[in-house]
RNA sequence: CGGGAUGUAGCGCAGCCCGGCUAGCGCGCCACGUUCGGGACGUGGAGGCCGCGAGUUCGAAUCUCGCCAUCCCGACCA
């Protein structure tokens, strides 16, 4: 195999002998015209991208959007994996209700006044012709006797069902899944990061014991972290929330956290130990081996479209979306350049061999063979949408057995003997998926600081990334930390190193330092 | 809910101040031809309740009033 590179069109159309190692080229970059840089506005980028890769666009309902094909293809990939390992620990998947009755809400003190403040309701189950013959209007006689809330979560209305499902220690664990939308009505919304309806999984599990609910709670993390890691090539920490932090109703709630490349944090996922709360607010016991009535220990995890969020923002370049090749529904897309019908005939022969043999290697691949758009538009058209692997076949590698073979994470180009091709094409999907997280994790590393004084810590909070710090403790110290900087604590890592040393912020004693950031 | 802005073709915009021919431009779209190894070019064409409703006027995208919607900035959040 060779590199290539190339300087401009000219010096290329007069190479006449392909077989010679020339110059190594990163092409120019295609920066569609009405597309932001990140340098330029980071927030501006993330928004062109989402919209220009036809992932998602904005709805008729505000706050809602659509998840166009492109977009659903991708997450349907995050379900598949990470459904797989749940069911792989022994859980099974079920529904539940959108609807939860009012009252439900209000059994548990912590969890009704964490979310009471954004939460939709259903008031009326009828619509009639208004009396001025324009439109319709609610009919005032339908009147729900009790109003429905939509789910912001469903803790609730599981653990209602979970009290006549369990009686005996013999009905326990209980390990549950389920795939649903929830709402939550937000202020601001961004695409995946934040809207007012959105997709997730939530995992809801009863145990007879404390330790056992704990380790479901960390076997969830696990699971989370190998998937972000693996899967999406992003690198997390994983660790406990604060106080502040916590989920409404959880006695500890765990998480992992990523950074994007803007220097903020993302949390993308958590995982609960809600200890007796629940089970004790809907009054859900069983009778243990010793016959004694016992109330349940529970866990609850979820994690939602907001990883379309992170998966963007973690790898993706001023040229367009990049994907991880384990979660990109096209992993391989092969582009025919031809000057006729004739060519493009005999050169398909050939793209739908290598097509063919990709494909029974377990390879997705999209052999783009449309008369309707030219070579270098569906280069730049893929490219921006992340295909992380572009062959080329034209004449000339016809004549030599050869094949351009283009990768988006470094968008280097060289020449391929198609020989064995699909192995090769194997192997460097597993380069490039590695190479994202390495990148990632690099990216990372770089961007977290260990800060020792408050002046230091306001400086650098400015800049972005993780920041290392102790920390006093308590609430009232985060809290303060975060009216004057804005940054909250991300999390404090699991397996943290514990060292004497003094508040930034108080200047307390402090047994371990603690992830500081600003976040989505 | 406070502060700021914007609504004109599928998208992005000009026109509005100073009212006046058939409301324009770029991209995209359709047809035909030449092209095709990094977003091609030519020619022809389709597409508009100028956000909605009143008012002023011989005449309103343009001026006045009201309404609606959206976006940005803050408080809330996976």
């Amino acid at each position: 195999m060779f590199k290539i590179n190339w300087v401009n069109n000219f010096l290329f159309l007069h190479h006449k002998n392909f077989d010679k190692k020339v110059p190594k080229i990163i092409p120019k970059s295609i920066m569609a015209k009405d597309f932001s840089t990140r340098a330029e506005n980071y927030a501006q980028w993330y928004n062109d991208l989402v919209i220009k890769a036809d992932l998602a666009e904005n709805s008729a309902v505000r706050g809602c959007m659509v998840i166009k094909p492109y977009g659903y293809a991708i997450w349907e990939k995050m379900q598949a994996a990470l459904d797989k390992m749940f069911k792989d620990t022994g859980h099974s998947n079920a529904y539940f209700p959108l609807f939860i009755p009012k009252s439900f809400l209000s059994k548990e003190a912590d969890h009704v006044e964490g979310f009471a403040k954004e939460c939709a309701v259903v008031t009326h189950y009828r619509l009639k012709n208004a009396d001025d013959g324009k439109g319709i209007v609610v009919d005032e006689d339908a009147k729900l006797e009790e109003e429905l809330i939509i789910r912001p979560t469903s803790e609730t209305i599981i653990w209602d069902t979970y009290r006549n499902w369990i009686q005996s220690y013999r009905d326990l664990p209980l390990l549950i899944n389920q795939w649903a939308n929830v709402v939550r009505w937000e202020m601001r919304t961004r695409l995946f990061l934040r809207t007012a309806e959105f997709l997730w999984q939530e995992g809801h599990t009863a145990h007879s014991t404390k330790e056992e609910a704990i380790e479901e709670t960390l076997k969830i993390l696990d699971i989370y972290a190998d998937f972000a890691e693996k899967w999406m090539a992003v690198p997390v920490l994983k660790g406990l929330k604060s106080a502040n932090e916590r989920f409404a109703g959880a006695v500890d709630t765990y998480c992992i956290e990523a950074l994007m490349q803007d220097g903020k944090a993302l949390q993308a996922g958590t995982s609960h130990f809600l200890g007796q709360n629940f089970a004790k607010a809907f009054d859900v016991k069983f009778l243990s081996k010793d016959n004694q009535l016992e109330y349940v220990w529970a866990t609850s995890w979820g994690v939602s479209t907001r990883l379309m969020g992170a998966l963007i923002m973690a790898h993706s370049d001023d040229n367009g979306l990049v994907l991880p090749p384990k979660l990109a529904p096209i992993q391989v897309v092969i582009v025919p350049i031809y000057k006729n019908y004739g060519q493009l005939n005999e050169i398909s022969i050939k793209a739908n061999e290598i097509k063919n043999s990709l494909i029974a290697k377990g390879i997705s691949v999209k052999y783009d063979d449309r008369d309707t758009q030219k070579p270098g538009w569906k280069f730049s058209e893929y490219e921006f949408k992340g295909v992380p692997v572009r062959l080329a076949i034209g004449p000339r590698d016809l004549e030599n057995g050869t094949v351009e073979v283009a990768r988006r994470d470094t968008l280097e180009k060289e020449i391929y003997q198609i020989t064995d091709i699909e192995n090769k094409v194997i192997h460097l999907l597993d380069q490039i998926q590695v190479n994202l997280y390495h990148k990632a994790y690099a990216f990372r590393e770089e961007n977290t600081y260990r800060v020792d004084t408050w002046d230091d810590f306001k400086v650098q909070i400015e800049k972005g990334g993780f920041i290392l710090a102790h920390w006093d403790g308590t609430s009232e110290t985060e809290l303060k930390i975060k009216d004057e900087t804005k940054a909250t604590i991300r999390t404090i890592p699991l397996d943290n190193k514990q060292e004497v040393g003094f508040c930034v912020y108080s200047g307390r004693p402090s047994k371990e330092r603690v992830v500081f950031a600003k976040a989505y």
